[in-house]
DNA sequence: TGTACATCAGTGAACGCGCGTTCACTGATGTAC
DNA sequence: TGTACATCAGTGAACGCGCGTTCACTGATGTAC
């Protein structure tokens, strides 16, 4: 858990607290463009802040701790892209193109959320691991839950459904972190990672729709 | 590259050297199983073999360089259950239990390799990652050429049999991370793991099964 | 509105410590004759 | 087989440096009356 997260920022105190509370974790998002988060120095950040190294602790116990407080913000953003995606109502076609599209936009908006959210996922520190891994968990729960309500899903179980709710947000985490390789020159460009995610969507859309349960391999 | 590999050991002094050499990566990998290769000390690593720091520079130019040679022994253990799961000759739905039971042997019996794979492939350092995700390409291509031999793949283009390929190779380390995760009691259990990558298997065999190329939506 | 006191984000100096890298060295092993 | 020299993995001391953490502090802002 992060300590002293200002809700109700009143007084100018408060707020100057915030924004150098922002300032931290901004310099410490950016520090990962290059790096991993167990190998950033608390001095590291608060040098690109501007401040001196013991004002670090007003706002964060160590580096793990401001770690913990960007997996809720970096998730935030995704979350609202997955929102997005599951409101979408339209053809099959048009829905994989539409995902695919949102998913490239995000990542040219927050590079440093995704790449943070890929690198981290596991990493190694374990408090951030977890955390990543909660939410992400959350957000396979949730996308289950809109696919129940597709017409295809008849007769599929709460298992079933679940796990295809995990294969998509793994999909997706994956196709954002080509997409910001792409970015950076190291993978393949990005027209062609587009063009891989939306025919691996087809291949789970097709198989989601000629899907049988199977009481021959029963859940443990 | 990583320098100094003696490839033919044949003196008592190239041998003592390779087995020094051998202590250094395991200790690396020992190393690793609790933080990222870069916030792993030169220092840590000797202390660990029992030699004295400079003596590190006899075997790698940094820790980085011994990251890259950690890289072709992870992914060669790796590569043998591949070849392993493609020679495979059996009906689709043993077939896949076979894989999944082989993924799961191969993370009790090299866990430190699967970590370190999952670990780095999008850690912080940037020639460690090339060199993850350059074996991972060629996994996929062979992947691909196997599947190229199925009847189910009558029609299937190139392109198609790559993606297809990737998507399997995908699967396979975020099913062995998954199952790493089981042992140590960070995710659901054995169990669930193995029948959740079972079904997504299904998925994917399904997907193939009712493929056909999408001249709707062409390559790029 | 003015005054007296409390709060607390940020300072700057100090600390002990382990880091990566260099260097001249040693002594066992290998090679040439 | 024996001898003289070359090689080179590993040593140990030294270096300068930046690290995380502590501490008493300052001075602007907030609160109570």
């Amino acid at each position: 858990m992060s300590s002293s997260t200002p809700h109700s920022p009143h007084t100018q105190r408060d707020l100057k607290k915030a924004r150098t509370r922002r300032a931290l974790l901004d310099a410490g998002l950016e520090l990962l463009e290059e790096q991993s988060l167990s190998s950033i120095g608390l001095r590291e950040i608060t040098r690109a802040v501007g401040i001196s190294p013991a004002a670090f602790y007003r706002h964060f116990r160590d580096v793990a701790d401001l770690g913990v407080a960007l997996v809720e913000e970096s998730l935030g953003t995704l979350h609202a892209v997955i929102q997005a995606g599951l409101t979408e109502r339209s053809e099959d076609g048009e829905r994989i193109d539409h995902l695919v599209d949102a998913i490239a936009r995000f990542v040219r908006e927050h590079p440093e959320h995704i790449r943070f959210v890929v690198r981290e996922r596991h990493g190694g520190v374990a408090a951030v691991r977890t955390a990543i891994g909660t939410q992400l968990d959350r957000f396979a729960e949730e996308v289950a839950g809109a696919l129940a309500r597709d017409e295809v899903s008849r007769g599929w179980s709460a298992e079933d459904l679940r796990m295809l709710g995990e294969t998509y947000v793994d999909h997706m985490v994956m196709t954002a972190s080509a997409f910001l390789e792409a970015a950076q020159g190291e993978g393949p460009p990005e027209d062609v990672v587009a063009y891989t995610a939306r025919r691996q969507l087809r291949l789970i859309s097709l198989g989601r729709r000629h899907w049988i349960s199977d009481p021959a391999s029963p859940a443990p």
